[in-house]
DNA sequence: GTGGTCTAGACCACA
DNA sequence: GTGGTCTAGACCACA
């Protein structure tokens, strides 16, 4: 359920953290719904449980789980992140523009390029 | 020139690196200038020249500039370099695009976006 | 295990890649071994440990070994490389033939010549 | 005569090292005939004398021309340096054969190839 | 413990 | 003067 590539250039912590999300966010986690112990989940990986810690660490202070001290790591509902998720998606899209705009790229070819992704 | 912010997660030489790629592919540097020595820009941005020599070797092997033992770096012409970096943005566009749909976000609406802010 | 050797021209950072692009690619390091850390290899051969970095960096670049973050340094599986480096190896060789040619050396002289150190 | 490219990256005294014993083992410089003089090769090339001077000294080295005080430099007779030249050539080709050999291609490899290009 | 980045300063090759 | 390499040593992110 969590593949790790440590060719991968970005920390593990990061890759967890990621996949998490999507999990999350695609309702593949549902709403409340408990997530593997650090313990666990560090065993079932074959990874340092401090990596996995700091992982869940910047889940919750991203707002996509919550603590309950004594019983576990929990889902927030999937409904209230996605609206969050859509706007870190936009702010890429816009600096992406902002940087084909400084090499001459206008946004009307960034929109053929886009539709042409979709007609094939 | 080439604005240097400590606070900034990247590290130096690519922040440098950036700034030049920039200015070349802008065609504020011009094909065959040359770009300040080593030495001259370390003590301007009062940094290390060992960071400098990093971020010109960063923009030689990438392509951007070209060395002359014993006179300088000079930058190489931007018509060269422009299809390569336009690839870049289109890869990076697409990677977005992937992101987003993955958490139900269609290619429309993402063109519906880049509208808006092309009419704004 | 990486003889070097101070008098050599050519870099020491060089001949410390050189030296792990051969042990890799002839399966004396194998697939997904962990080569020494940084700092364990500046102290064996009394270098430096920026040199060492510097060698690793460029056998990352150049596709011959990964790096974990926090674990180390791992060679990537021979297979992978062969191919790659044989050509290099051809490259060299067509670049050998043709400056023989431009001296009246001519292709049939240097095949015969091999012939001579393969039977002797 | 005498092409200078300063995105080589090998230094420009050797290019024109390189560049005349060509034309000397070519022929195309006659034995005993007179190169050109230091200062005028330089203006000529919009190249530092000293580079020139340097190309000179290695030259003169190397046994491929002798000076005559007062009078300026001449060619050595091609016939007294082919075999030199024919040995470094041969010296490549050894080099380069054991490289092949230590992963593993064999000299019937490198000749098949040596062949091919023969015949096309 | 492990790699990545950076500063400070030296010496060399090249022009 | 200009870039290339190297030493010595610091601090940080990551596991």
């Amino acid at each position: 359920m969590i593949p790790i590539d440590l060719m991968d250039s970005r920390p593990i912590y990061e890759q967890v953290t990621e996949r998490f999300k999507m999990l999350i966010l695609r309702g593949i986690i549902k709403a409340d719904e408990k997530i593997p112990s650090v313990r666990n989940l560090a065993v079932d990986l074959s990874i340092n449980p401090n990596t996995i810690q700091r992982a869940y660490a910047e889940l919750e202070k991203q707002g996509y789980i919550y603590t309950v001290k004594g019983k576990g790591n929990f889902a927030v509902d999937a409904k209230k992140l996605l609206p969050v998720y859509r706007e870190e998606i936009m702010t890429g899209l816009k600096e992406l523009c902002e940087r084909a705009e400084e090499i001459g790229i206008t946004k009307e070819e960034l929109i053929c390029q886009i539709e042409e992704w979709r007609n094939s």
